[in-house]
DNA sequence: TGCCAGGCGGGGT
DNA sequence: ACCCCGCATGGC
């Protein structure tokens, strides 16, 4: 599939803004590549943003077919880059955190891109029971797999599945999620039951409701609903809780109640500075993380020997 | 080789 | 409410 320009807008950043940090962070190789974000917005009619920095603004060229013309790419592209987003009070609760003080500093100004409801689960579905590696790289081989090529002027890059994507195709096993294929199934048959408008709703829901309806799934518990808000509508208040960040937290915090814990030193911040945690440890396996959490070496590495969150645009990983 | 890694549900108590 | 186990897969 070949898509055309269609325009370009011009938009303005809320300071301060790290244009590379944002887009380089859980970042495939085909979606950008050191300058260019390239953003899928709309998969029907299909659309996909090439955004980059343009001194203190984001430009973002808009490609689509001709039906896309009428979408709000605007809104959208200023949602999914957190352009509005104002971390001022995060930076405080962060400011001397013994994990997470080099966010306001080496990582000043970088924002959590978020993704659709969708592609959100399946990231976090990836993320069950797997090393960083391993769950990326399920992830990127479902893209390359069940995704569809789609070129930009001579960019090459890949529109994700939706959800009919994987059911039609129904060959999950060449992806190697190994378990999780039926969890991942049982997600896109959900997202496909639009007389129910299962999804549709989840926006307007409080967390806790929002978290319960994700539930639902079979194969989805408590960290993957979480994670899902937290990666598709910035609910920054939940905690995706797992062994790893656990562990983390009794050990470098000291905490028996982690849950409880966690939730008055991070706030309404608990999202939010989960997913940080993860960058600034550059996603260690346990034992690592806790090395370098207690050792204070809580920057991450600029080293693209393997992939972290910051490099994994740098690597093919399968 | 064997064992484990950012979960989860189902079975036991 | 808890505790414990199996579950695919790849990497060390």
């Amino acid at each position: 599939m070949k898509l055309k320009f269609l325009y370009n807008l011009k938009l303005k950043p809320r300071t301060p803004f790290n244009f590379y940090l944002t887009s380089s962070c859980y970042n495939f190789e085909w979606w950008f590549d050191g300058s260019k974000c390239l953003v899928p917005i709309s998969r029907d009619p299909p659309l996909i943003v090439v955004a980059q920095q343009h001194e203190d603004l984001v430009s973002a060229d808009v490609y689509g077919n001709e039906e896309a013309r009428s979408l709000d790419v605007e809104r959208k592209v200023k949602w999914i880059f957190g352009l509005d987003e104002d971390l001022t009070d995060f930076y405080n609760v962060v400011g001397d955190d013994p994990i997470l003080y080099e966010v306001p500093r080496s990582l000043l100004g970088m924002r959590l891109r978020t993704t659709d409801l969708w592609n959100a689960l399946l990231i976090a579905i990836c993320q069950q029971n797997a090393s960083f590696i391993q769950g990326w790289s399920m992830l990127c081989r479902i893209y390359k797999y069940f995704g569809s090529r789609v070129e930009l002027d001579g960019l090459r890059t890949i529109m994700p599945p939706g959800p009919i994507d994987l059911l039609e195709k129904d060959r999950l096993e060449e992806t190697k999620v190994g378990y999780r294929a039926k969890t991942i199934m049982e997600a896109a048959l959900a997202f496909t039951n639009f007389n129910s408008g299962f999804f549709d709703r989840v926006e307007g829901l409080k967390d806790e409701d929002a978290e319960a309806l994700l539930r639902e799934i079979k194969g989805v518990g408590s960290y993957t609903a979480r994670l899902t808000l937290i990666l598709s509508q910035r609910r920054y208040s939940l905690l995706p809780l797992d062994r790893w960040l656990k562990s983390l937290a009794e050990k470098v915090y000291g905490l028996r109640d982690v849950e409880g814990g966690l939730k008055i030193k991070w706030r309404g911040w608990c999202g939010l500075a989960a997913f940080f945690v993860t960058v600034v440890l550059d996603a260690e396996v346990i034992t690592k993380a806790l090395q370098r959490a207690l050792g204070g070496d809580v920057k991450p590495r600029g080293e693209s020997k393997k992939p972290t969150p910051l490099t994994l645009w740098m690597h093919s990983i399968c």
